[in-house]
DNA sequence: ATGACGGTAGCATACCGA
């Protein structure tokens, strides 16, 4: 079971780029992020064409979450459940490979920052705050099923200082503040794995670099898409990697492949 | 602190992002 997250800034702008990663890697499934669009503008065809069926959680312009496999794709959960949400964040679905059944779910958790023409307004800030909650109780629900649960995603966190090019330039951004570490740390003592990081100690795992500046070039980035497992899911975990061929093509998204071995 | 730079809506410029 290959299983891969990544955020397409956009899955129409993304479509040669992420096809060609696709024929490529060959992967069981694929969690997208940032899919920018509704169903009716959604490449469902040309993904068919790959051998991929998607099962999607649109939204015109922003946001928006989808689901690729090569496997029947059951959705489960449109949102978190308990919790208003007007944003297209969270897609949940099981897929049974033909040797187990797995549940995954796509995420696109909230940046958190206040607009750049009101740096005081912290509402933002405080749905995010409020989402990782909801999401902290369904995830603690998830392990209840007993199976190989793979929540993966662009989680805009930061987790620690080996995670982020500048620790101290991004002290106060809320991709780095303590609540909101604390917060994703809290899934970890439920009992989650952060994939890559079970298999890669030293190396910083980026899976985003700023389109700006030679961000990608000089390595400025910073580590913010996961894949977190259960304790059935991380007991079958091979390899996890941060694939950055789609980065160094051209038209990018601004974040890459993280990618997984199961089984 | 601000603005890269790229994407979307839709036609000029505003909003969003991390």
């Amino acid at each position: 079971m290959k299983i891969a997250t990544y955020n397409v800034n956009s899955i129409n702008a993304r479509m040669e780029n992420l096809l060609e990663w696709l024929r490529e890697e060959n992967p069981d499934v694929v969690l997208l992020q940032e899919i920018k669009c509704e169903f009716n503008a959604f490449p469902f065809f040309e993904l068919q064409v790959a051998g991929y069926e998607a099962k999607i959680l649109g939204q015109k312009s922003y946001n928006g979450v989808a689901v690729l496999s090569r496997h029947k794709i059951k959705i489960i959960q449109e949102g978190l459940p308990d919790f208003e949400d007007e944003n297209s964040r969270y897609l949940e679905a099981e897929i049974n490979d033909g040797k187990r059944v797995y549940r995954v779910a796509s995420i696109y958790l909230p940046n958190g920052n206040p607009p750049y023409n009101a740096p005081d307004d912290d509402s933002k800030y405080t749905y995010k705050l409020r989402w990782m909650e909801a999401f902290y109780n369904h995830a603690k629900k998830l392990l209840d099923l007993r199976i190989p649960v793979v929540l993966g995603g662009d989680f805009n966190v930061i987790m620690t200082d080996a995670d982020i090019y500048d620790p101290e330039a991004f002290r106060n951004n809320a991709l780095f503040r303590e609540e909101v570490k604390q917060r994703l740390k809290a899934l970890e003592y439920l009992g989650y794995y952060d994939a890559f990081r079970c298999l890669h100690r030293r190396t910083n795992g980026y899976t985003y670099w700023d389109y700006g500046g030679g961000a990608f070039q000089n390595d400025l980035g910073m580590r913010i898409d996961y894949l977190f497992l259960s304790p059935n899911a991380a007991d079958l975990l091979k390899s996890c990697e941060v694939d950055k061929e789609p980065r160094r093509k051209n038209k990018p998204s601004d974040h890459t492949v993280l990618k997984a071995e199961l089984d």
